[in-house]
DNA sequence: ACCCCGATCGTA
DNA sequence: ACGATCGGGGTT
């Protein structure tokens, strides 16, 4: 009996989150896999976050409630999945890196683009509640992975902090 | 209206 | 090391 992961686990401090969702099953059906890889992006004291300078149009679902999906298009070409933390007004989200897919058939992503583009995520599923919607959601299950923290990848600033978690 | 550039990736 | 590709956001 297997449950997901709701808005509660995803109030939390966005680092804890971040390091937590490693080893967790991201579901996207039909594909499931392992988080191997995330990081972690705080509207407050953060300048590499989008929320960094306040909240904008592309922006705005950081600043809602957690348990959502903040999904953006990056280069042109490319889109990045975020899950939505901490509580109702505090812009913070957790960006998803990387995914072992275990089904339909095994193969690892690792790259936020790659990922995306993968499952078939895009930005119209921007704001998707994933507590509640089928078509994404996390696991409650956990894998205990060890994992290390390193800078951010593609930032120019905010490279002091450690915000980047990777299953070892 | 214009300009710059980005939480990336594939190829060279 | 570099180009692809385009929308967001600040500036004129």
């Amino acid at each position: 009996m297997t449950g997901r992961l709701g808005a509660a686990y995803f109030a939390q401090p966005t680092l804890a989150v971040a390091a937590d969702l490693i080893g967790r099953t991201l579901v996207r059906p039909p594909f499931y896999g392992i988080i191997t890889e995330t990081e972690a992006y705080r509207g407050q004291d953060d300048p590499a976050s989008h929320a960094g300078k306040g909240q904008t149009p592309r922006n705005r679902m950081m600043f809602g409630a957690p348990a959502h999906a903040y999904i953006y298009l990056i280069y042109g070409m490319y889109h990045c999945l975020n899950f939505v933390t901490e509580a109702a007004g505090q812009p913070a989200a957790v960006l998803i890196r990387g995914l072992q897919l275990t089904s339909p058939t095994p193969q690892t992503l690792d790259g936020p683009g790659k990922l995306c583009r993968a499952l078939n995520i895009t930005r119209a599923e921007n704001g998707l509640d994933i507590s509640s919607s089928s078509a994404l959601y996390v696991g409650d299950e956990k894998i205990p992975l060890p994992y290390t923290t390193t800078p951010r990848i593609g930032i120019k600033q905010g490279t002091d902090k450690l915000w980047r978690f990777v299953a070892a």
